[in-house]
DNA sequence: ATCCCCACCTGGCCGC
DNA sequence: TGCGGCCAGGTGGGGA
């Protein structure tokens, strides 16, 4: 489910509770998820303290003391959640837990039916990771700027929606909010992103409105997503995603919400993932 | 290099 | 109520 703002709602979720608590125990599920789990996992987390939560992107690194950081990604279909330990009675892990963490005071529970999250432990720079590297620009930070933008996308030749969603360009944007994104900036999807920049490779100002559209929208939903805390650690323990109404996604058939516009709106197909957009007023 | 497509999985939903 | 088919918010890797 989660893109940058889900991600950064589960981490300040996490971060309220497991920081400074040090790691116990670990179960991990004979399955693995996207990749075999890192080698001793177990022996070289155990033991160690929890020390910071950070957010990259769609990742969440918990960092160890003794230099050690997890890196976690929740692919489509992760979630956690987090459990006041019970003295009494072990967790029960449920169907698709596969990593449970046992703290000092807390159950921390990984739960992933598809298996498409990801788990890795490095001991060295998060940021020089093999995955984290190769990541583009932060929405709401400075290095997300629309003359910034406009250099990467020179040369490019594909659609403005897959060059939204490639990772390299800006990091953190999934399926939804590139789609919300590009609405609220009244660009059609299958424009060649080519179009919003210069030959000199600077910014039109349709890119300069896509920059601003991007930020607003992340932070929107961050904000929402911030109510739902409450929910983090609560007996069933599950976290819930946002209830945010969205103008086009998964909107196919209904009237375009813009006053006066009167378009209806559409799903298409490109690179194999839906788009929704409303032709009328996304040109 | 650049872009597209596939694979990786389970579960929910829809139509018959 | 059951079953088959289709769809899903991500992304690394491989082929064109």
């Amino acid at each position: 489910m989660p893109e940058l703002p889900e991600v950064e709602t589960v981490k300040r979720g996490l971060e309220e509770f497991i920081i400074n608590e040090t790691i116990r125990k670990v179960y991990l599920s004979e399955l693995k998820l996207r990749f075999p789990w890192p080698k001793n996992f177990i022996s070289k987390v155990v033991g160690k303290k929890i020390v910071s939560i950070k957010r990259r992107a769609k990742y969440i690194i918990i960092s160890l003391n003794q230099d050690y950081s997890i890196i976690a990604h929740l692919g489509m279909s992760g979630s956690y959640k987090v459990l006041k330990k019970n003295v009494t009675q072990d967790y029960i892990r449920l169907k698709h837990d596969h990593l449970v963490i046992e703290l000092d005071n807390f159950i921390l529970a990984y739960n992933d039916p598809r298996r498409f999250g990801y788990i890795d432990l490095t001991n060295e720079e998060p940021e020089k990771h093999k995955f984290l590297s190769l990541l583009g620009p932060e929405p709401l930070s400075n290095s997300f700027n629309e003359n910034d933008l406009a250099g990467s996308l020179l040369n490019k030749n594909k659609s403005i929606k897959n060059t939204l969603l490639d990772q390299s360009i800006v990091s953190g944007l999934g399926n939804i909010y590139v789609c919300e994104a590009l609405f609220r900036s009244k660009i059609n999807p299958k424009k060649n992103c080519s179009k919003l920049i210069t030959s000199k490779g600077k910014p039109r100002q349709k890119l300069i409105l896509l920059v601003n559209k991007i930020n607003e929208v992340i932070k929107e939903a961050i904000d929402v997503g911030g109510s739902t805390l409450r929910d983090f650690s609560s007996t069933d323990g599950k976290m819930g995603y946002f209830q945010t109404s969205f103008n086009v996604y998964d909107r196919e058939g209904e009237k375009c919400l813009l006053d006066d516009c009167g378009g209806v709106i559409k799903r298409v197909v490109q690179s194999g993932r839906s788009t929704f957009f409303c032709s009328n007023c996304q040109k």
